[in-house]
DNA sequence: AGGAGTTTGTGAACGGGAGAACAAAACGAG
DNA sequence: CTCGTTTTGTTCTCCCGTTCACAAACTCCT
């Protein structure tokens, strides 16, 4: 009956995939710190979570903790990295370097969680001369020769909407099988791609919409 | 019973609510090819989704469409922008001029779906003679007058993790009631106050170990 | 005018995740 | 060695969200 193997769990809820990073992050707080044991109230209120919560979460990995004590930082932190696939570098390419591409090129907190950026892309001949962040801005044809030299399976799109099922499609023919898209379009892709989408525009309108609720309704809460 | 109020429904999931803005968005897309009608399953086809997830979603606004015929593309646009709150544009200040805030500021797209940005704040004073995107960077210690000047209510954190807490605290203190944070960091605000954070690492870490499980689990049983 | 064909709006079943609560396990004191 | 304390791992229940399926409502054609 569901015999843990931790070795290879295998069937981690989305929800709480999405957590894990958190607690990485929280976990290399503690370790930062010098701290080298926790609890899971510890660990919870670091990552803004309940701490049933973070233990079932930290269950479907294994039995990482100790009864009456907590869990080791390091031991755990490891596990979650080792999880998440996070032990070694990721190569990854950016695709369009303007406005957003710039900062992302130049965001360090990337490699420092498991990330290289390999590569910066963009269609503008123009950006051909541009250095950012120590690499080359290079044609966006060179894609087949440095997603196959780099064995690049993460792609990141920072392109104008108008481009980005164009440098999606092109991606996935290449071999990328996982795509941040920053552009605020929804991209079709074939089974067994991932994407995942970030677009500022929906998180703005999603709290306008509960600031205007606040104006509306002050009848039930009353703030005076 | 559940009598329908047209004018002010009052219950809309969070889950609606975070799709609402695509709907928005498609929407707009199709009323700028010149299209004055759709129906749900074009609409939800264009939005990424299941068309009953679409009507029902829509259903909590009112009853919009017409059966056997759809939606009035404008008439549904209108209905949504106002449940969601951007008929008007909303005041805007972002926090942290640096790679990302550049980036934000130079941003068209906030403008053209319901956002303002009047200003951009930073602690540096050597940020202070710089104009972007046709605004001076002010100091950070100018946004209580700020705030009470244009009626601000939404935040933008794009200012180191180390700074975050302290800049959602002064925002707050301030009167601004909802925060969008980049930085890393748990934010810890008053009741009342929304907080909504996106952070680049954890999406590609999410890709990461759907990416790593890929590799991983052809043998399902027994990996070697 | 009536019937056939569409498409919406919603009731109901289903699945997954959140949180409370507790038993099992480890540690330390005596 | 035994007991009490601490904290994990897990079970159970509830709630939210998704999806199916269908009656109601509207248009168009004959
Ligand atoms: N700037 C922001 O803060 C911000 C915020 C939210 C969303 N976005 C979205 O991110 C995307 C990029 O925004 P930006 O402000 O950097 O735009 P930008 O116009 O500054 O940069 C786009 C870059 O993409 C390149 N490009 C265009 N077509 C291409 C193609 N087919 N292949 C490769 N490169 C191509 C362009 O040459 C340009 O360098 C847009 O979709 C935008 O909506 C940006
Ligand atoms: N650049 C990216 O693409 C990117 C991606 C993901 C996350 N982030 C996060 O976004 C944040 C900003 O990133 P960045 O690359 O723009 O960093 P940055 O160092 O380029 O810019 C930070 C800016 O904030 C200002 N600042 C520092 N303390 C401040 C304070 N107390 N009040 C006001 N302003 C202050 C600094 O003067 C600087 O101009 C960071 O938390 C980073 O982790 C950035």
């Amino acid at each position: 009956m569901t015999a843990r193997t931790p070795d290879s769990a295998r069937d981690i809820p989305e929800a709480t995939v999405a957590r894990l990073p958190v607690y990485l992050r929280a976990l290399t707080s503690f370790a930062e710190e010098g701290t080298t044991t926790c609890s899971s109230e510890e660990l919870a209120v670091s990552a803004g979570v309940n701490s049933a919560k973070l233990r079932k979460d930290l269950s479907y990995l294994g039995s990482y903790g100790t009864r009456g004590v907590g869990y080791d930082v390091e031991y755990l932190r490891y596990q979650i990295a080792r999880e998440i696939g996070v032990t070694h570098d990721w190569p990854v390419v950016i695709v369009g370097i303007g406005n957003l591409g710039h900062a992302l090129a130049n965001y360090s907190g990337f490699r420092s969680r498991g990330f290289r950026v390999v590569a910066l892309l963009d269609a503008d001949p123009t950006r051909k001369d541009e250095v950012v962040a120590g690499l080359d801005v290079r044609s966006f044809e060179d894609i087949e020769s440095i997603v196959a030299e780099h064995a690049v399976s993460i792609g990141v799109i920072a392109t104008p909407a108008i481009a980005a099922q164009a440098v999606a499609d092109r991606m996935v023919a290449n071999g990328i099988t996982s795509i941040l898209n920053f552009a605020p379009t929804v991209l079709s892709v074939p089974d067994g791609v991932g994407v995942r989408k970030v677009d500022l525009s929906i998180e703005l309108q999603i709290l306008a919409y509960h600031e205007q609720r606040k104006s509306i309704a002050p009848a039930s809460e009353d703030a005076s």
